[in-house]
DNA sequence: TAAACTTTGTCAAGTGTTTAACACACAAGA
DNA sequence: TCTTGTGTGTTAAACACTTGACAAAGTTTA
């Protein structure tokens, strides 16, 4: 009976969380497909289509409720889970996805921050000090994190990961240059932050012609 | 006679040359669509397909010469053109993304890092001293950078764009929690990474069903 | 040089996604 | 309570994207 939601519509859903938030905070309690479209300019349209892939969220002639809404999205995104998460490398990135992100606020918690570095083992970072990586072995085995966010160098990177799948992590979030393929069994988010950089440049570079 | 190229395609490009990249690195002279889609982990098709919207770069029997490949592409999505940047914000986010990702090596040059932070003036940054935002307007006047990363707080980020615009920059790559709504003639290219955290927040939830 | 093999570029079929349209349900106002 | 208006859920049509298939072109081997 399960069906299939389509991954462009998971893709979504996340800004469609961003934006509930974001209208939440501003007091409004509800929204039709059609307001909601127009502040994201996509196509009402889509927005109930997307919507009926998980259920009735709405109200005929009423629209949806703002905050229900956003926690039921949230509930499809399993933010409500408590999932909690480690940090592998305390460098530059790693320090800026723990600040940024607002972990808690999503439902994450942060529970552990890994480096190799001894300058930077030690170090506090939003709270937590940073933790020799020799120990991460142990760490996982104890408090069985649900991912790992790897921002970790180019060279690491398959190496940490293979690691940390043998100790038993099934979610990575990584950042480095080369993919991380998802084994069997292992879920993975990979982010490029320059491909967004090389994306723009095409549209500036296409829009001198 | 100029043909349209989907959005679809456009993105893949940057994956394309990341992957190009790595080959050529680890000194892989020629390379066929198949090889490559095995690598990918995509259709030999869709890769011969998109590259195809931009001419006949390989040799039926041959292949691909990996270097004039990635060349190729480099020049479609503009690395070419020496485009500047400057980065707004020299917190957390705005350092690891100016170290992160490779200016150089993508043909980009950061000209000028700023933020209205007192501590933060001054600092070095990549070889770059952080600026006195105050200072941006006649920087970007007599510069003219290409570009704006926007590694800003939430609340500050509409103002900075809008000024940043008044004074003649026609592109963004934005980092805030909100999103930057493209205006007319100005390129954006929102980047969220607590969107990445969602999905992968989805499809751990999705395995445990 | 010829034959066998490889692999592209391209077309068309197949598949998936987005959009418009509308019946039906509910809300709001009189 | 009735009437009017609003806005969802859903269907089907339009559109876009992906894939498989194959002829043509080039490479390699003998």
């Amino acid at each position: 009976m399960k069906k299939v939601v389509s991954e462009s519509v998971i893709n979504r859903l996340p800004r469609y969380y961003r934006y509930l938030t974001e209208i939440n905070r501003s007091g409004i309690e509800r929204i039709s497909s059609k307001d909601l479209s127009e502040k994201m300019h996509v196509t009402a349209s889509q927005i109930r289509q997307d919507l009926n892939c998980f259920g009735g969220f709405g109200q005929q002639g009423y629209g949806y409720n703002v905050e229900s809404l956003r926690a039921e999205i949230g509930k499809i995104l399993g933010l409500n889970r408590g999932y909690t998460a480690i940090l592998v490398g305390a460098g530059n990135m790693g320090r800026a996805f723990a600040s940024n992100t607002n972990f808690e606020s999503r439902g994450f918690k942060l529970i552990g921050i890994f480096d190799i570095d001894k300058k930077k083992i030690g170090m506090d970072v939003r709270g937590l000090k940073v933790q020799d990586y020799k120990d991460i072995k142990a760490f996982i085995e104890r408090e069985k994190p649900s991912m790992a966010i790897l921002a970790v160098s180019r060279n690491s990177m398959h190496e940490v990961a293979e690691n940390l799948i043998s100790y038993g992590v099934k979610a990575f979030l990584n950042f480095s240059y080369t993919e991380l393929d998802a084994a069997e069994g292992v879920s993975v988010e990979n982010v490029h932050l320059g491909d967004s950089l090389m994306r723009l440049s095409y549209k500036i570079s296409e829009k001198e012609e």
